[in-house]
DNA sequence: TTTTTTATCTAAACCGATTTAATGTTTAAA
DNA sequence: TTTAAACATTAAATCGGTTTAGATAAAAAA
């Protein structure tokens, strides 16, 4: 079993201090007037010795770990994980290493990591929150420390926020319905909750209804606990059909009520697109392969990986800075799951 | 700006030694002799101040993290991020964290990322490798080094080995094609390449063959380069169609393949399963929605996940302890991606 | 020759925890 | 009264780095 090599062994091998050790490795042997010769020696027998350093013993006497947080509701859901190695690749790029983690959309979860990640001695924590505010994370945290919140936020938020532009992704993908001629539309959202995201794309499906002078309905707007998915969308689809109020379209505010939407309405033996439009925000692999393919808002899942990591590393060199939110714009991506029926 | 609270600080308040609150915040109280008394003030303090411990101090000095590296090709794609969900998870509950990281199926960023993990201090590494052999590996880590492999494996390995038993999986899919009453089945793989899921994918899919006496047809078994799946696909189609060679199935080796086919058969206007059966290794939810709805060999990606964090929790405890190998059964789940041609 | 400079290098403190080996007090036993 | 045992607590070392504030010796200037 190899002993690990650490800078006194070096220091000892090379018989110099390990002041000079420490300077070497770090690139400062110019700027510390070390000669030449002893700078090459010291490096022979750090490669010869496999030195590898301590990154405990630098983070604890340095104050930073060169590790930056990253908390989300799930990443092994498509739209978190693809998130997740965004963050990660540009993190790498920059020396950074993530620690990542699942909430699971629970609030004592979410609050225990927060912790850890202090404790863990990360730099900076990029969130996707599932909190109804941020007064638990500004206790926890303190308000200078380095937390930026993707995806989902509150109003007024003291922490920078990255975000795509909710709204007006639903007001394209409701404003494309209607130009295929349908009025009567539904918005199925994950709710109740506060969540950013869900209220902003109901918002967005009012404005363009409002636009085009259609009535809000006030059931066709349904909210889904996210923990029971699928049977209340079977729900709905029922109601409405023995109330004789099927809707013509229906706009699913993220992936996991697109997919439910394909389920309950198969089982429901209900055809898509010719009984039934729809319309999912996230666009994920699969609804390019589903049956039909399914019409998406595209978020740039890319971009908003590398934008919440450029936040954070902003706020980590200078905590006082102050960024504002960055919005990103989606995409309307058609495929065959709206049914022209003018 | 809250600064941090040390144990110091915690014994400067409580006019005690850093020792006795070490020994109070570690639940060793009793067995230290301390009073009841000074030990729920020290608590009281801990909790008034706010303290956190140090996690990096405390890794520095017990030489223990409690954490684990998990090195998979790519953490944003479905079978991965499932298994890596499963082993945060798993982790949690045992106190664990997970520094996880993609490698790309690149070498040189592997070997990188496995120094890293050890200059990071895990304690152990969960590692899917893209390596052709283990050497490098044990002169990063030492014979000794917590390592278990995931996913894939070399022969006759030091480390021990979770994985599916990949023989029986394709053995299973091909006796199915068989019972269905194909003959011309080809296999498509990732290669070439020593990855021993894809190898042992064709040995399955050749035993099979054997079992039924049918020829085993070199120009059926298609080795696929990982970086241009879609393209080498379709140029396999082309050549079985103006060799009029056809086959009536196929078994993709994993879901990346599976997709390939899925798309180059549409580009080709076949029909599945009209023209062309389709089984697939791996199994994702998207196969359960795709049009037609793809037929899977599924992997227990959860119980891989446990079965890896187990091992690699006995290995911590006691590196010299020896671990067998772990090999989990498949399960064929049948759609409508074959059909009956008897 | 004495004083400065310059060029090299280092002792010791520090980061925040854990742990070893004592230390000082009481109380109980001899 | 002396000795031993039980009790409660702590000083100091340690982990492996980085950094501050000198130290030493040789070369240059006075």
């Amino acid at each position: 079993m190899p002993k690990k090599v650490s800078i006194a062994d070096l220091a000892m091998a090379a018989g110099v201090s390990k002041t000079l050790v420490s300077m070497v490795l770090n690139g400062k042997a110019r700027e510390n007037g070390i000669s030449p010769d002893t700078e090459k020696r010291v490096i022979e027998i750090a490669q010869k010795l496999e030195y590898r350093p301590n990154l405990f013993a630098r983070g604890l006497r340095m104050g930073k770990s060169n590790s930056i947080g990253l908390i989300l509701p799930d990443i092994s859901n498509t739209f978190y994980a693809g998130l997740a190695r965004s963050v990660e690749d540009i993190a790498r790029k920059h020396n950074y290493s993530v620690i990542m983690c699942s909430s699971d959309e629970n609030k004592e979860t979410e609050l225990k990591l927060l912790q850890l990640m202090t404790e863990k001695q990360a730099d900076g924590i990029i969130l996707a929150s599932t909190l109804d505010d941020e007064k638990q994370i500004r206790d926890i945290l303190g308000d200078d420390f380095p937390l930026v919140l993707v995806d989902r936020h509150w109003d007024n938020s003291h922490y920078p926020v990255i975000k795509v532009d909710n709204l007006d992704g639903t007001k394209k993908a409701t404003d494309y319905l209607i130009s295929k001629g349908h009025q009567k539309i539904s918005i199925m959202t994950i709710g109740p909750s506060h969540l950013s995201t869900q209220t902003e794309r109901i918002e967005g499906y009012i404005k363009s209804l409002e636009t085009h002078n259609i009535k809000v309905l006030r059931n066709y707007i349904v909210e889904i606990p996210h923990n029971d998915i699928n049977r209340c969308i079977c729900t709905s689809i029922y109601t409405w059909r023995s109330t004789n109020t099927m809707p013509t379209a229906i706009i699913a505010a993220n992936n996991f009520i697109a997919l439910g939407c394909l389920d309950c309405i198969i089982n429901n033996k209900l055809s898509i697109p010719d009984e039934i439009s729809l319309v999912s925000f996230d666009d994920i692999e699969l609804f390019h392969y589903s049956n039909p393919s399914v019409s998406a808002i595209a978020q740039p899942i890319k971009k908003i990986g590398e934008a919440a990591f450029d936040c954070i590393i902003k706020k980590i060199n200078n905590p006082q800075l102050h960024i504002g939110d960055v919005i990103l714009s989606t995409e309307l991506i058609p495929r065959n799951s709206v049914k022209n029926i003018k």
